[in-house]
DNA sequence: TTGCAGGGGTCAA
DNA sequence: TTGACCCCTGCA
């Protein structure tokens, strides 16, 4: 059976529910720019990790977009917004090409998507991410969605949820930091807390502008504002951020100022010059940055 | 083999 | 404005 949903034309079949005439969509740059930590590639090139309490293998070919152990309801539900489908990025790539860096960095991660993740995870994730590098991060995550988080079993194999609030909130620090987030555990836990309790509430973020919705952010412990920048984007939260971390302070040293910048020069110049694309526009220079090695001097 | 620097920041002084 | 921070990896 095939329908049309909002201009895709989808179908199921054997337990897959696949998507067609998907474009702007290459899972290489949409799971490895640095925006979630639980896909992990496979040797075939396809991916598997866990939305929600949905394991599943992820494919991409010539248009095709196809995930695995998924019904039509599950891509309604779930994959349509996480993979953001209903986004027209080529139209975003054709307004953020206004200059020779932006077309490279564009055409380098040409298939880069922001994904609308669980807001409460992608917090948790990016205090684990502060002075972490990625495969650590995926470690830890990993790690405490084993050990808080629902078994899944896909393909005779098992995978975990990532915990809600009252698990980690419920947790013993010297448990956490069996999960090797080490000094992050304090904040990881302090963190639960300050939900659980109603300390912050994450769903009223969505009602708040950008700047009232960083500073609440970052009442919690071990979140500044690259961490919130970070939470709000990768959520889906809002897009008129621009996630400063090393890497985009080099690439933006580099090609854009030609000279060393603060980190208030550079947000600056990414609200004018970018505007509400801001987040996309981080997204594809921090891919190429990053791939690149610029301004590392290697 | 052992030792040391440093990493997609944040906090505290 | 500057160092410390858990843990791990890469590289002498």
């Amino acid at each position: 059976m095939v329908i049309n949903y909002k201009g895709y034309e989808i179908k199921e079949q054997e337990g897959k529910v696949i998507v067609n005439n998907v474009r702007d969509f290459n899972p290489v740059h949409i799971f490895e720019c640095g925006q979630c930590f639980r896909w992990i590639r496979q040797e075939d090139g396809s991916y598997t990790g866990v939305v929600k309490d949905k394991a599943a293998v992820v494919r991409y070919m010539n248009g095709k977009l196809e995930i695995s152990n998924s019904a039509i309801e599950d891509l309604k539900n779930i994959w349509f917004d996480y993979f953001d489908l209903g986004r027209d990025y080529s139209e975003i790539k054709r307004r953020l090409s206004k200059d020779e860096i932006m077309k490279k960095a564009i055409e380098f991660g040409y298939g880069i998507r922001l994904l609308k993740q669980d807001l409460w995870e992608t917090l948790i994730s990016f205090i684990i991410s502060a002075n972490n590098r990625i495969p650590m991060i995926m470690k830890v995550v990993g790690a405490i969605s084993e050990m808080y988080g629902s078994e899944i079993i896909m393909d005779g194999k098992s995978y975990y949820t990532f915990p809600d609030v009252d698990k980690l909130a419920g947790s013993a620090l010297e448990q956490l930091e069996m999960c090797r987030g080490g000094f992050r555990c304090k904040y990881i836990l302090k963190t639960a807390q300050m939900v659980k309790d109603g300390t912050v509430n994450l769903a009223s973020l969505a009602n708040m502008t950008t700047d009232e919705a960083r500073e609440e952010l970052k009442r919690f412990p071990g979140v500044g504002n690259k961490v919130a920048d970070c939470t709000i984007l990768y959520s889906g939260t809002k897009y008129d951020v621009f996630p400063t971390d090393v890497w985009v302070k080099r690439v933006m040293e580099e090609l854009y100022f030609g000279r060393p910048a603060t980190f208030s020069e550079i947000q600056n110049f990414a609200a004018d010059y970018f505007g509400e694309l801001a987040g996309f526009a981080q997204q594809y220079l921090f891919y190429y940055a990053r791939e690149h090695k610029i301004g590392t001097g290697k």
